[in-house]
DNA sequence: TGGGATAATGTAAACGGTTTCAGTGTTTTC
DNA sequence: GAAAACACTGAAACCGTTTACATTATCCCA
């Protein structure tokens, strides 16, 4: 039986009564499901008007097995980086007549295990990076729930789409750049954590570059930044007070945040940017052309990856085709803090 | 009668008549609502593990009339300010094992007649600044909806509580500094929209601190920024190209995002920052110190605001006391755009 | 040993919608 | 003018849970 008394909130049937139709009538009108005649649908209108009427979502929810809700799992939230993605994905999301469920997820400390969202929740999920494990991404997929990866590839086998950005070639050119253009032949590479593809690829790109410029790779020159600026900070001055530790004239951040924390390390231990340390960033945030020294950095269409994103979830879930991979193109911008003047 | 043959998902009823028991028992068992015999919840445990069992949400929400979803309601995305602010909402709704639903909102241009988020949808409401006209907030409350208003005051008469920042005194005390250390007379002040209400109580501290210094308010003065970069940029630009205009000295922005329109502005027309005009931000984004040059703002708990509307919310929701009116303080961070050299 | 309390479970009625199917009139069509 | 098509509408099943109430078995104690 029912557990209050009642909720108070007006139902479809409060409408039928007073509209003196059913409810089922009722429930054409609102959808357009079928026709109407002219004077019981303006009936049903006024009523609809003088009540408030408002669809229990959930009702409707369970009526229609749609959820009329897309998903967003991130890793986290606090980086700049979101803010363009979130716009890209809400804009496309509310054009729809859809709900965005935001949640965070860490797989590695996750109370239930299980994550926050699911087909129970939503009709279809934008999954960030490393915020669900392979294992997950199979269970979810199994499920036939559609999916779209961001900023992350596709499990073998299982043929999720994904959109990211041309991380390796960019990677490859600036910090070939930095040794053409500037000498640099000590240059600190920051890494994401390691199931970052990105980062991964950066990394490659970072390595290529090295070789075919006859430099050496070194470990010791590999450190956590996290695409953080605080965690870049601590590794960055961590670094610097080492007590035998290489010189180095250049820093690859791999986020324009982190990049901020980088210099704000470098510069307090006396070093200048960029005549000491060449430091370059990745995103190319809103902000990065106005700092001190202006930032040399790689400028992705994070709006466009969030678009594209939330476009091809909505394909999926219209049973539309849709490309399974997408690569969107990245550009060098070439500032100040690389060492070049203009 | 049911419309697809089924929905292949496993309900709570192949739980059941697997383990041999009613779906009663089932349900008792998941949300521990009641004992269930050893042996029995151990039966119900391996078929629930097996399946995979996860219950419907929409069904659940129906028959309990919990949502277990809090709704954020948003002017806009495309703010550095909403990092933060998403942050320490985020991190209340996860732990305390809700979902969070965002949702963008401009009055102004709605094509339904009401909200996006509302009863039918979420337990309770963020709501940020003017995403909801006061006859929409009046609806929503008379409906009983648990809500917190974010960077606005309750209207008239139902008294929803709020959380917000200290404005007036901040920006008082910051054009003081600009006209006592720098001796600024000409300062533009930038506003937001009409109904903002940050942008209001600025407005005041602004022109308190020009009648308290002796300087008269010129209407003139007055420039749209909307705390966003580009409509600051493209307004500066426009009050710099009039023929006839007044020259300035200083530029309170309302935000650090518009600080820099601005200052791309003033620079493109030749005018360096602070030498010639001083320009001041507010909300102390996390790249502010660093920008060229670092910016005299206001620091603004942002996330604080988040974390508290949120954990307001859940009070109003779990009905236990809420304080009406929650005033976070600001703080003058002095750097060196106002022209300061330290 | 009988009877009331207690514990564990089951039955079935909601929750608020959507949709199938059937049933009315009203038009067409031949 | 009867049959067939059409346009609306209503009754009721169903979506997957929760939970009030009923039922049964077990226990405790006088």
């Amino acid at each position: 039986m029912a557990r209050k008394p009642n909720t108070s909130s007006i139902t479809i049937r409060d409408v039928a009564r007073q509209a003196g139709v059913s409810v089922a009538t009722v429930s054409r009108y609102i959808n357009e499901t079928a026709r109407v005649s002219e004077p019981v649908g303006e009936r049903i209108e006024e009523v609809l008007n003088r009540l408030q009427y408002r669809p229990h979502a959930a009702a409707r929810q369970l009526a229609t097995q749609k959820m009329l809700a897309i998903g967003l799992l991130l890793n986290s939230i606090y980086n700049d980086f979101f803010g363009p993605l979130l716009y890209g994905i809400e804009e496309l999301v509310q054009q729809n007549g859809y709900n965005l469920l935001v949640a965070t997820s860490r797989p590695e400390r996750r109370k239930e295990n299980y994550p926050a969202l699911g087909p129970h929740n939503v009709d279809g999920l934008l999954v960030f990076a490393d915020s669900l494990t392979d294992k997950e991404l199979a269970g979810l997929h199994a499920q036939k729930l559609p999916m779209v990866l961001i900023h992350r590839s596709s499990p073998e086998g299982l043929d999720i789409p994904c959109v990211t950005v041309e991380n390796k070639a960019a990677t490859f050119h600036l910090i070939e750049h930095l040794i053409k253009q500037h000498g640099r032949k000590s240059i600190v590479f920051m890494r994401g954590k390691v199931d970052q593809e990105d980062s991964y690829w950066r990394e490659i790109g970072y390595r290529e570059a090295l070789e075919a410029n006859g430099l050496e790779f070194d470990p010791e020159l590999m450190l956590p930044g996290d695409f953080q600026r605080d965690v870049a900070y601590l590794s960055m001055r961590d670094f610097l007070s080492r007590p035998k530790r290489r010189q180095i004239d250049a820093v690859f951040t791999g986020d324009d945040s982190a990049a901020i924390g980088v210099m704000e390390a470098l510069e307090q231990s006396g070093l200048r940017v960029p005549q000491d340390v060449s430091v370059v960033g990745f995103n190319d945030s809103r902000h990065s052309a106005f700092l001190n020294p202006p930032l040399t950095t790689i400028n992705a269409p994070t709006h466009e990856v969030g678009r594209i994103a939330t476009k091809n979830l909505f394909n999926q879930i219209t049973n539309h085709p849709v490309d399974s991979v997408t690569l969107l193109p990245t550009e060098i911008i070439i500032r100040q803090s690389c060492g070049c003047t203009s």
